[in-house]
DNA sequence: GTGAAAGCGCTAACAG
DNA sequence: CTGTTAGCGCTTTCAC
């Protein structure tokens, strides 16, 4: 239905330069055995044909299709953004393409369609924050199929996997609201499936021991990283009747809920109620007042997975487990020092 | 380097199947002239044998990719998020897949580049606010390449575009800043060189026209849709001997960083100054005070891309024009009737 | 209805 | 160094 046939192909081109066709695939592929003076008419002739290769045909012949796929929850928040920025600088440089997918888009379909949907479209796969990331995980390593995770981890399975330290980032935000005189904390939980959201729990709740505050179960609000927990939890610590000073959220978009809730109660933030995020997304610094949190080298997250996924495209036995890149605490106005009462 | 050998192919399946490969290919392209219960015993060796057909085959031997490219600027403020939103839901209905393309990527390479990298790769093409719009549409309507564009106008040329009311959503915009009492209203403009950012101009224009409030350049700061933007404008027009009431930014990015700019002088929003945006991004609502802007409709935008797009490719002849959807006034907290001096 | 045959444009041996 | 020869997995005639 769409069909040009005044596309020029290898052949046209090998005509007009007067070779074989074979030695311009060779001059396209970079191959060494071509005469410098053979290659230069070559690719001569290509840029006065205007000629481009044809990816199907490439993939085809060469079993590679250079382009990898992404998988995403969302595309909502700029946490993803920032992730992809990253990627698709890498995957330039290289000469790669992006396929996106979205989960929401096969999240009906059974287990391992993904991966059998990207076989022979993609060489390769980085997933974000998959739902289920086992059910892909089995299928994928059974196939050999080349993949990455990024932000993930605690299936028990050893695979190739780009986070961040999760524990050591709860930590240290714990504490540093602890050192702001902040004894009763509220925490909000992610999606407790995900090995990132139980490492922010477990550093928080280290923290607290190693300050020797008690922990209290009812000052731990499970959530689900998405933004209506933030504010649900929120609310359930101001209504205790002894709310806590300070609120600690999973992420940036329940922080930011959270923040909402406080001042609906007619509380202000920070001079009330300190509130803290985790991840930096972009947005952390435009609300008002700012958010200080936990920041992720997003876009870094994104860049190593991707050389590693090439990594792993070159050599498919090499073993890669999971890497963690290092959090630091980005105070901004949305934490005070605890006002004596 | 990463060929699996183990992929079942239409050959295999038609062998266990007991017909020829030529019937398979019907089958999976629901041609009518197979017998039903041929196709029924074949879709089910398909189903027992887990194959999967190979696009890139299916692309070069039919010509067609079952795929889309959607070439944006950038994906950092959530505005391409919820446009992606709306063609993804369109695309997966369709059975299509997402190829992405960044702007930043490809924007050193010459003009008609696009289109050729994307020859062969994608049935088509959306674009999201291209820097240099003409420069593409000059070669792929040229070469007859199906694309769509999205948020943009001004080129001269007729080509299909999907956007939004954006002169009458400025219009309505400053006419509700004047009736809030606002008669020195700062405006700051995206890049000009978008029929778009004009349209927003000439609407605030014409408003203040309609209410015979005389135009003051010094009130018209240029920006390019840049968060940074907004805050110099912002800057400069509070620095004014007699500073606007009231500041109306072409899109929600900058109307945020006006705030910031005003809160800095230790002024408020929108008690002192009235802040209000343009596009309705996620975080307006999220921003403190939430912000009052135009709403448009960035997945509806993105769907209706993505049918057009459709329309193109079933009917390469049919002519396209662009269609505007409705904008519409979000009432937020950063507007406020002006305070009697 | 179904099978057989001819490519789609290119890569990857294998000869020279 | 370069030409030749097989396919890659599938769609599409064109026969039967």
């Amino acid at each position: 239905m769409n069909k040009r046939k005044d596309k020029i192909t290898i052949v046209e081109v090998a005509a007009e330069a007067g070779v074989s066709f074979g030695t311009v695939s060779r001059v396209i592929n970079n191959d060494v055995h071509v005469k410098p003076q053979t290659r230069e008419r070559v690719l001569e002739t290509m840029r006065r044909l205007n000629f481009v290769a044809n990816r199907q045909a490439r993939s085809l012949a060469g079993g590679r299709t250079n382009t990898i796929g992404l998988l995403v929850p969302d595309l909502g928040t700029g946490y993803i953004g920032e992730i992809i920025r990253g990627i698709d600088a890498e995957l330039g440089d290289a000469g790669y393409d992006l396929m996106l997918y979205t989960t929401h888009r096969t999240a009906t379909k059974e287990a391992g369609y993904v991966s059998n949907l990207v076989q022979g479209m993609v060489d390769g796969l980085i997933l974000v924050l998959p739902r289920n990331p086992s059910d892909y995980i089995g299928s994928m390593t059974q196939r050999n199929f080349p993949f990455v995770l990024i932000d993930h981890q605690g299936t028990g399975e050893d695979c190739p996997a780009i986070g961040s330290t999760n524990w050591q980032g709860a930590f240290n935000a714990t504490n540093y609201l602890i050192k702001l005189g902040h004894k009763r904390i509220g925490f909000i939980t992610g999606w407790l499936d995900l090995g990132a959201a139980v490492d922010r729990l477990e550093g928080f709740k280290a923290a607290l021991r190693t300050n020797k505050i008690p922990f209290i179960q009812d000052l731990v609000y499970e959530g689900t990283f998405a933004q209506l927990d933030g504010y649900t939890g929120a609310s359930r610590f101001l209504d205790m009747k002894k709310p806590p000073t300070a609120i600690f959220a999973s992420n940036d978009v329940m922080a930011m809920a959270a923040m909402d809730a406080v001042r609906e109660r007619g509380l202000r933030v920070p001079e009330d109620i300190s509130v803290m995020g985790f991840d930096d997304i972009p947005q952390a610094s435009l609300v008002r007042p700012s958010l200080t949190t936990v920041r992720q080298p997003l876009e870094q997250m994104g860049r190593i997975a991707t050389q590693v996924l090439f990594d792993i495209l070159k050599n498919p036995n090499l073993k890669h487990n999971r890497i963690e890149l290092p959090t630091e605490i980005i105070i901004r106005n949305s934490t005070a020092k605890l006002r004596k009462a």
